[in-house]
DNA sequence: GCTGGTCAAATTGTGTACAATGCGCGTGCC
DNA sequence: GGCACGCGCATTGTACACAATTTGACCAGC
């Protein structure tokens, strides 16, 4: 293989960066591709002056996309401290893995009713897409292939509300991933999506929803949500000051 | 009885509008509260210009707010044309009743684990308040509150992302009572609402459950979703007159 | 009398100026 | 030397002015 370099093409593939749509709604699009893709980590200050400069716009448009993504909750409005991404605390990840296990149930149930072969055929090219992204070391589209892959099968369920609850959960789960991920690679494996994919297809829904929800499972085996790692709960992080202060036996660690 | 008349209160119960907040969240709380009150009605044309002199305040406020209703699916925001309150055509209301359903499962198996005794007796009061309200002839406000007993409840879930569906899943929902109600009234029966209370409070998972999914049931069984009603689907609204262009026997209403 | 286009009024979309708020730094006091 | 107060800068919040778009009305032509 030559070297990979497409000066022209931004985003590899069919980002939603890369949609039409107006001012707003490409604005927003990069920013979500960006977390999507965790170029932006949980943290990053978002100041308006500075992605209006990059994006060429003025605040108004900036200031209405991260109000959308505040919405989505992958933004963090501050009063008058300004925009940083979300960073989910241990507690609220789990909230949202909660969430999430049971819409992707529902819609899981919903796709194998209402899923039609075109779709499917969209589904396979993505999870192909997904595979080749990883393969080539492009990790990052990698990630957000996968992410958007649950949100393609979120449409096959046809329920806007699901859909756009779905949207909000699955790019919280990716700043998750970039928060709590240990050591080994986090991203859903391609084949698992293949063989969800197989099973809606077969109009099987014991075998689909089983499969979804062992693929969440494994998901979430990759995180650390157990304690330990960063943590902004200040008492927590420095608890073991605390208990070495303390007699040195039974140091139970919580 | 005399006379109810308040004249300093302009809501009579502790509504989201009546609490302190910038002025967004005023406006905000102002006009969610009308539209779960069904003050205002669907369709209704939203004029920023409007507004903001009802109000007080000026365009960019009121922007702000009606975006916000636009997110949770309450307001529809047409470009360049202006926002008007929603009206959901019937498959959007079966989509709104299926997510609910779903949602108000999983917030009841939640609030059966975590509500706790001074949540239960919030709970009660607002049951009691919505009470009052329908026997006093205020229906407005025991809708309103019938509709916060189940945003109380999902509160009592824990779960934030699911609280903010869950709200957004409210509010659409008196659109569409406001749109498809059948003769009777549909307020949720307050006794219902008691029943469960008791069976979260007995920490009875199977039967909390059971007594909601009972309550949507009878939420859904007072509308008619089943065709006719008014719809915003034109082709739907005159798919007789196609009809009747066949031949003339069979012209059966639709 | 009806259809078509053009124009004007009203409404929304965007950029920008100004006000308000928060934060960091320096100075003065203890 | 450390701490607290106050000032100045940077950033966000709000209002307003102007541009763009839509809508309905009017008028010409068929």
């Amino acid at each position: 293989m030559n070297d990979q370099l497409q000066p022209l093409k931004k985003q590899s593939r069919a980002s939603l960066a890369g949609r039409s749509g107006t001012q707003d709604d490409i604005v927003y699009a990069h920013i979500f591709d960006a977390i999507l893709e965790q170029r932006l980590a949980p943290g990053t200050k978002l100041s308006e002056e500075a992605l209006g400069e990059i994006f060429g716009v003025s605040r108004t448009i900036i200031r209405r996309s991260l109000s959308r993504l505040a919405h989505e909750g992958v933004v963090l409005l501050r009063p008058n401290r300004g925009a940083v991404v979300a960073s989910p605390s241990v507690d609220e990840a789990r909230q949202i893995f909660y969430a999430r296990r049971m819409v992707e149930r529902a819609i899981t149930e919903l796709a194998v009713q209402h899923a039609t072969a075109d779709q499917l055929t969209e589904l396979r090219q993505m999870v192909e897409d997904e595979q080749t992204s990883f393969s080539r070391g492009d990790r990052g589209a990698g990630i957000r292939l996968s992410g958007e892959f649950h949100l393609k099968l979120a449409e096959a369920a046809k329920n806007a509300p699901l859909t756009s609850f779905q949207r909000s959960l699955v790019s919280q789960t990716s700043l998750i991933i970039a928060q709590y991920e240990s050591g080994s690679r986090s991203h859903c494996s391609y084949d698992e999506h293949n063989q969800l994919i197989d099973a809606i297809e077969a109009r099987d829904t014991a075998k689909a929803v089983s499969l979804m929800m062992h693929h969440m499972d494994h998901i979430d085996s990759k995180l650390n949500l157990d304690e330990e790692s960063a943590s902004d709960d200040l008492h927590a992080v420095f608890s073991h000051i605390l208990q070495s202060k303390k007699p040195s036996r039974a140091g139970s660690i919580k």
